[in-house]
DNA sequence: ACCCTTTGTGCAACTAGTTGCACAATCGCC
DNA sequence: GGCGATTGTGCAACTAGTTGCACAAAGGGT
């Protein structure tokens, strides 16, 4: 159930259309929160029905006519509700390792090339994350909103760091290995 | 589509029951990919059904009675083929760095609590990966399996250490903060 | 005036994963 | 020899996420 939070703290950080919303989770949402502008639409519709948004104003009812959205006062405190309550962590699924663990039973043709493929994404992630801090966080920038963000950045910057050293690691073992077909 | 494979793989590695297949999915596989007692129950129907795996001879028909399956040909082509065909990575999604935004924007009450608490599991889990390892794989081992599936414990034990390191910075991070409410 | 692209909203059907429950066999024990 | 715990299999209903498509409005070019 994050979806909705996550549009609930898009939609507080700045009210928004549901493409806007989309684009933003393509950006900066998306780097822990994906969603497809479908799932946004449906989500908003949801929102507004329970009352935790609203339409802005100049609301045109007409289909193919931009609409934004603001978070109600319920809205928030929601919000705020599920940022306090305790969650346990949503189980591990990670594909490329069973692949990897799969490999060691039918051989690993064909797998050295798509790990080659992961790397350079990762490579290509952590080098714009790199941008952003470089960009938006300067040394001197302390507000508190800012440290959180910069602690979210952080751990996006941390975790494609490690796969980047781990892929990397996992391609010399894997030019080690004699070739199993 | 990664569960049928991973039950696959389980059952190269050895032919097992429901119920065998679950508690593995508890321990070892349950590290990248997790899977519930009904869910494995229900994907064992559909790969009999396509012909990828098989009941043991010993086949008691009845409810409440024990069925072992193991893999087919068709099965283990299966898995070889996807293995090595290319994947992109799916979505990222995590439900802490999401809630660490939303505080930026309600407020930090209550999540310190479950940081640490989180702090407190990825520590446990790391500590059994290295049991794991230091049990498991003596630095001399080295078959080509023994290799691949070191590489994937490293991965665990990696993400593990990036998660304790980052938790216990944002939590340092959250002592220097302001009482946001 | 017409067409084509872009922007924007949305429904429907499907796949994957979760939760809650039911029920059969077996084993130990009192 | 009946009773409860454990082992084992499974269905049904639900929630979350994905894929494929439809359609409306606006702007630009020719």
């Amino acid at each position: 159930m994050s979806l909705p939070h996550a549009i609930l703290t898009a939609l507080l950080e700045r009210p928004s259309s549901g493409l806007e919303l989309t684009r933003r989770f393509d950006k900066s949402i998306g780097y822990f929160w994906s969603a497809t502008h479908q799932q946004i639409y449906r989500e908003l519709g949801k929102l507004e029905a329970e009352g935790l948004i609203r339409t802005l104003p100049a609301a045109q009812p007409a289909r193919g006519q931009k609409k934004s959205y603001e978070v109600l006062p319920a809205g928030r405190a929601e919000l705020a509700r599920w940022t306090s309550a305790t969650q346990d962590p949503r189980p591990q699924r990670d594909v490329l390792l069973l692949r990897l663990r799969a490999a060691a039973v039918v051989g690993t043709a064909g797998l050295e090339a798509d790990l080659r493929r992961h790397l350079e994404l990762h490579q290509r992630q952590l080098a714009e994350y790199q941008e952003i801090e470089k960009r938006d966080f300067p040394p001197d920038r302390d507000a508190p909103e800012d440290r959180l963000r910069h602690l979210v950045l952080r751990a996006g910057i941390d975790l494609e760091t490690f796969w980047t050293g781990w892929l990397t690691h996992a391609l010399t073992e894997f030019a080690a290995l004699p070739d199993t077909d």
